[in-house]
DNA sequence: GTTCGTTATTAACAAATGTGAACGATATTG
DNA sequence: CAATATCGTTCACATTTGTTAATAACGAAC
């Protein structure tokens, strides 16, 4: 269940066997049933979730209409790393858009295999930097290019997400209405 | 010149005058002219500049146009932290907008900071957060918002920019075309 | 102070996107 | 399986925003 993500923390830097198996020993599964939240605005985040199977976003609640800031699949981070790392009160919620199977590590045990070996520290940075880069590509994208444009790069970049994610997020995503995607889409 | 820089380290963490007094002698002085940058796409940032006058402007370089996600100003960090933590090539560029006055901070110094005093990594992380919030919150102005509200937000919000950033620049961060800033400002 | 390049404004028109409402399709629940 | 709610599509029309081009305002350099 873990061989995927122990091969994606190889690529990113490069740790031995015990210090892997440290780190994985401290996992644990945890399922979150579809439309749940992972991480609620108020709270600060405990936890990381390496997705085996689902789906999660990220998104902003904005006078009651949802936000989306990114869709999170198989073998990628969910969680909010700012708030976990800092354990300051989130501003955006997490949730799944499918069952979703998860192997969670704690704040507490993260900052276990962080004295254990410093080094891991570079994950963090690593989807740090990762997640922010994503961002202000997403940015510059809705403040350059039309609708129809914005959407022919999601269907380009993201095709797996095209059938995963319901059309009035993707909507929301790229800042168009639902009905304007439907006319793009046509 | 580094008055109000030691009392917003303050207000981040709780340092003792003889961390603050290392962190401070670390510091260079560094004057940019108006229109020359900071740090340009490929290359790693190595400095973090503290403003004490001027204004900065990160911008993503989007096929020849310069789409800006952030205005940085007095009393204020110029820098892309993500760079400069991870030594990582730099997808984004700084410029000033008018002749800036900084305190500098290489990585190297910020290392030997660090090392004498890792509770200095707060500063860091306290930013790469703010950083990323504001990054949030732009990115759903421009997908929540239509123009008019985004300018009004943008007055409200930074008045302080409205007449030290060329409209031209407001324009493109507000994702608009000038003319249609124009429009609204009239 | 004059000149020149840059930035900001204005206007008419074209194109894109939003709005509201109706309908169909699809999924969920009992 | 039927009933119900949710989601996606379509259309006509209103509104917003972009486009092109001309002019005005501004600022920097001489």
């Amino acid at each position: 269940m873990s061989d995927k993500l122990i091969q994606i923390i190889k690529a990113i830097g490069s740790f031995t066997d015990d210090e892997i198996d440290f780190f994985v020993s401290r996992l644990k599964e945890q399922f979150i049933p579809k439309g749940e939240h992972f991480l609620t605005e108020g709270q600060v985040s405990r936890h990381l979730g390496f997705i085996v199977s689902g789906i999660g976003m990220h998104y902003r609640n904005y006078e009651g209409v949802e936000i989306p800031t990114d869709f999170t699949i198989e073998n990628e981070w969910l969680g909010y790393l700012n708030s976990f790392t800092n354990k300051t009160v989130s501003d955006m919620n997490i949730k799944v858009l499918e069952d979703t199977q998860l192997l969670t590590l704690s704040a507490e045990d993260f900052e276990k295999v962080y004295l254990f070996q410093p080094k891991f520290i570079l994950l963090k940075d690593y989807y740090t930097e990762l997640s922010f880069i994503n961002h202000t590509r997403h940015t510059a994208d809705l403040a350059m290019l039309d609708a129809k444009q914005r959407y022919y790069k999601f269907m380009k970049e993201k095709p797996h997400l095209v059938n995963r994610v319901p059309q009035y997020y993707i909507a929301a995503y790229l800042g168009i209405k639902p009905q304007s995607l439907s006319r793009i889409r046509k």
